[in-house]
DNA sequence: GTTTATATACCGTCTGGACGGTAAAGTGCA
DNA sequence: TGCACTTTACCGTCCAGACGGTATATAAAC
């Protein structure tokens, strides 16, 4: 076909797909090198081929993510009903659709990257930033999108975690009234 | 005078501060014992005497975190105003208030034990769990409460991990929704 | 009240393994 | 043959924990 399938692109993903999955099985202080290799059918020296240190990986993984998050709430736009506070309810409905599956992946990294080098978590500090802005600018009631988004930050949390009190039933009545409140605002 | 002036007790606690310092200074993945033991000023086999593990050490933080933040939600509870919803607005002020001082230190523990050991976050699990039976029992409005604490947590996230992209004002209008939250409820 | 015994608190060194990273030697496609 | 990719073999460092030892305090025995 075209290109080389044992190529670069391929072993970066496989390596992207251990990483993330060994740091949700192991924890985010655990992740090694060798574990990553092994999980990834590679040897270390090819690992640190595709990644030349293990800040680059854990660079990797971040960028990775971002990159799904973003994709996952462009796919969303498109099917989101017209209303008020649009961008509030499209962070709100990426972060809350992408629980199963790869959600905790996610953040796993993102502990993994910041107990290793929290600055490596600077994209992440910039994507949050703009945000904020996009918020502040296109939000009807901003004090209500403001709050939805940090109740679902929140939420997330506590879930990467493992640490939601939450049953399936709590979960469906908060993200109802998470709705409720980018909807009709705060009383008064 | 009385007792050894270098006595179990008061070793304890400058282990205990030496650590939450040093992991707030250097990041959760990188806490030493030798690091603590040397803050401390102590030697590592003196530290290892009060603590006989790292892990140990790890549990000991978790476990003073949990009462210093329990002991500042009691203080407060002394001085709050009656009115709806006073568990939440309860849960909600302590952990805004100790934003300065040692609240960073308490999660960066917290994060330091999860990226160790997940399973010493356990009691951490227990206090989440029985959060939300207390809100359950007591809210006026439990959407309200639950919204408010998650909006909390998600805040307190941010600020932990150095993402929070909120200025002075931002943060001061985004409490003070929380508390029209918790007052007023959602519309309609 | 002095000796003996035991507990408490701490020190400093050592070691074995884990882990990040390097470098030279293949492998196979263009 | 050269280039992209990978393996194998290795190095050096860091670090948790073990261990043997010390000094002071408390208690018990005589």
């Amino acid at each position: 076909m075209f290109g080389c399938v044992r190529g670069r692109k391929n072993s970066r993903e496989k390596i992207l797909d251990a990483a993330a999955e060994l740091v949700s099985e192991i924890g985010s202080g655990r992740l090694t090198l060798d574990a990553v290799a092994e999980r990834a059918g590679l040897s270390k020296g090819g690992l640190l081929y595709n990644f030349p240190s293990k800040d680059a990986l854990l660079q990797g993984m971040i960028q990775r993510m971002i990159d799904e998050v973003s994709a996952e709430k462009e796919a969303l736009r498109g099917q989101t009903a017209p209303g008020p506070n649009l961008e509030a309810r499209l962070c709100t409905a990426t972060m809350l659709n992408m629980r199963c599956g790869n959600m905790r992946e996610i953040a796993n990294g993102l502990l993994a990257a910041s107990s290793e080098n929290p600055r490596l978590l600077e994209p992440v500090r910039q994507i949050i930033k703009e945000t904020l802005e996009r918020l502040k600018e296109t939000s009807d009631d901003l004090d209500a999108s403001l709050l939805a988004w940090l109740a679902v930050e929140g939420l997330s949390n506590f879930e990467i975690h493992d640490l939601s009190p939450f049953s399936e039933q709590d979960r469906e009545r908060i993200v109802a009234s998470i709705g409720r409140l980018l909807n009709k605002g705060i009383a008064e």
